[in-house]
DNA sequence: TTGAAAGCGCTAACAC
DNA sequence: GTGTTAGCGCTTTCAA
């Protein structure tokens, strides 16, 4: 065992490390005078400011993050207004991105609240807002799936000088920092090129969306245009693709009287999570329809793993949320610039590589 | 536009922040005895231990770490040891994962230098380490591209206090603090899930490695003994699997003869990031045989946006370099812990998903 | 066994 | 215009 000595010096110019105090001495003048010339607040005289920007000039100056952050010792508090788990299990995970946040930055001074709102009652969607409006938190965290009301609410969120940051949709709005997302048409076109590449002989499609009403049409729609733009693009091979809308409970009836008039689909594309209803659907019906849908719900996942969904894209609920408490905390903490917009990337997932996504 | 008055009272429970002073005056103690109570360092009376308890018992008490951290303020030293980029761009992602957390920890103190060695020469890959013990930095991220060597460097490393963190392959090692890479037997699987998905016919399927000599053997094979058991464990169809070891010299003609005495070949799975090659050199044959490879270097990205590789598998090595280094940024900061090893999700790439990971 | 006090680097209030 | 100083919350040293 061959054991070095240290090197007696490793002060090299590169590692060390300057403070206020230290450009203050070599500029000849004091903390506070340094102070004012770093964040051009005060008087300076031209000769203090000639004599500070100099020593500034010469060395690389990196400002004690920690020690700022400190000082401005004070609890901020993020409130994130989600839609309830308990009537969609979809949204769980964006409960478990903002949590994984909480716990990560407690111990910083930032406070999370969880706050749920009904996916069926825009009343609910108001009254939580407003509730949490009179709470007065230094931000929040939507997911905007009313589009009007929500572009209301950030409005009146932003003249109280509250900061928001929306994720898993875009609204039209102008006043939220930051958002989340996938890229909806986009993944549109990936579930189509997917679907390309295992579908073969007859080249009939299916699109289906499941409780629009419900839903944020806008959201499928895309989705929908996305997939269509890439068959659209195909020179060689003409594609014959049908959207149908259905109700959760219609579903089973509609798909099985749909194949039935029709025997030659080949591939159903699912714009929503609810993807695991048509795969029960179809395998009653004995077919060999190939099914590509959306998102790692436990129920989704058992038909990737028997195969009879070959690929679900997965729009990383949990990341999503996660992430964009990241950002608020962040900003507060360490002054962090907060990007407009942030796409996340569209994650393909078969009976293989889910396992590791979970 | 309705403005809310802001509620006059925020302090509820939840929100408060104690201080070590304010246990201090609750208990009845000092700061000092406080800190020895949190810490279990030095004597303290069974009195005071018992109401300084109590009153932790009775708050959520969170220390401000900000605040230990800038009283430890010191600079720490990582140096991240990456095959050069030039023999094999595959690894100027690593670097670019390093500079990000660079960047982003810079005004932490935290001090990143990168060093290159030859991916063609143990001897280099040596001497590097040997000069970065003598800098005895605090952290050591490594590639352990040779495994007998690298176990070596890593127990002199251990021996000499320097923490050491491994990504890209696992080695045979106790003294790495954390592993970040990728499952390479289930990439494999991934790869040969994809395949089945795309080949419909003729059964027959080439698995090609590339510059074996040059790169990890290990790693090769534990991709193809995962794609090999996927198919394995498929009961109704017989697929036929030959595997091929060629350099990258004599890949062209190798492939070229191959496909001409087998003409029977559908699909190739390429285990390395130089998937490009064989895309290249099967564009010449004029066939229609499906290909599935690695990484998202920048030549096998034409091939698969204009579809002559159909899928590539992402290794994440940006990420892989980045997640290391703020591991162990966090850890020197805030006292975070390190995971042990962290495997991060096998990524799917087609032409249409490709944009969003990059 | 304990309390008091200094100090990490930065900010902001205050006095001159 | 400018220097001085107190203080953020925690750790550590020193004196009692």
């Amino acid at each position: 065992m061959i054991v070095f000595y240290q090197s007696s010096n490793n002060n090299d110019m590169e590692s060390q490390k300057y403070t206020i105090k230290d450009i203050a001495n070599l500029a000849g003048v004091s903390k506070g005078t340094v102070d004012r010339v770093l964040h051009k607040r005060g008087k300076v005289s031209q000769k203090s400011l000639a004599a500070v920007n100099k020593v500034l000039d010469a060395i690389d100056f990196q400002p004690n993050i920690l020690a700022r952050s400190l000082k401005n010792s004070k609890v901020y508090r993020i409130c994130a207004l989600l839609p309830n788990p308990e009537k969609d299990i979809y949204w769980q995970s964006c409960v478990e991105g903002v949590n994984q946040a909480a716990s990560e930055f407690k111990s910083f001074g930032i406070h999370i609240e969880i706050r749920y709102f009904n996916i069926e009652s825009i009343d609910s969607f108001e009254k939580e807002n407003m509730s949490i409006l009179n709470q007065s938190p230094d931000a929040v965290l939507l997911a905007p799936l009313f589009q009007m009301q929500s572009i209301q609410i950030i409005e009146m969120y932003h003249a109280n000088n509250i900061i928001v940051s929306i994720f898993n949709n875009q609204i039209d709005s102008k006043f939220e920092i930051n958002y989340v997302g996938q890229a909806l048409y986009k993944s549109g076109r990936v579930a189509a090129r997917l679907m390309e590449s295992i579908i073969h002989e007859k080249k009939k499609l299916v699109i289906i969306h499941i409780d629009e009403a419900l839903n944020n049409a806008n959201h499928m729609k895309n989705k929908e245009k996305g997939f269509r733009s890439y068959f659209d693009e195909l020179t060689q091979d003409a594609y014959r693709i049908t959207t149908l809308n259905v109700k959760n409970s219609e579903l089973e009836d509609a798909l099985a009287k749909y194949l039935n008039d029709d025997t030659d689909v080949s591939g159903i594309f699912v714009s929503t999570s609810k993807t695991y209803l048509v795969a029960n659907a179809l395998q009653k019906t004995n077919s060999n329809v190939k099914i590509v849908g959306y998102d790692l719900i436990e129920e989704n996942v058992k038909h990737l793993k028997n195969k009879s969904i070959d690929y679900l894209i997965h729009q990383n609920p949990k990341q999503q949320t996660y992430l964009s408490i990241v950002y608020l905390a962040e900003n507060f903490l360490f002054d962090k610039n907060i990007p407009r917009q942030k796409l996340l990337p569209i994650d393909i997932i078969n009976s293989e590589n889910v396992d590791s996504y979970v």
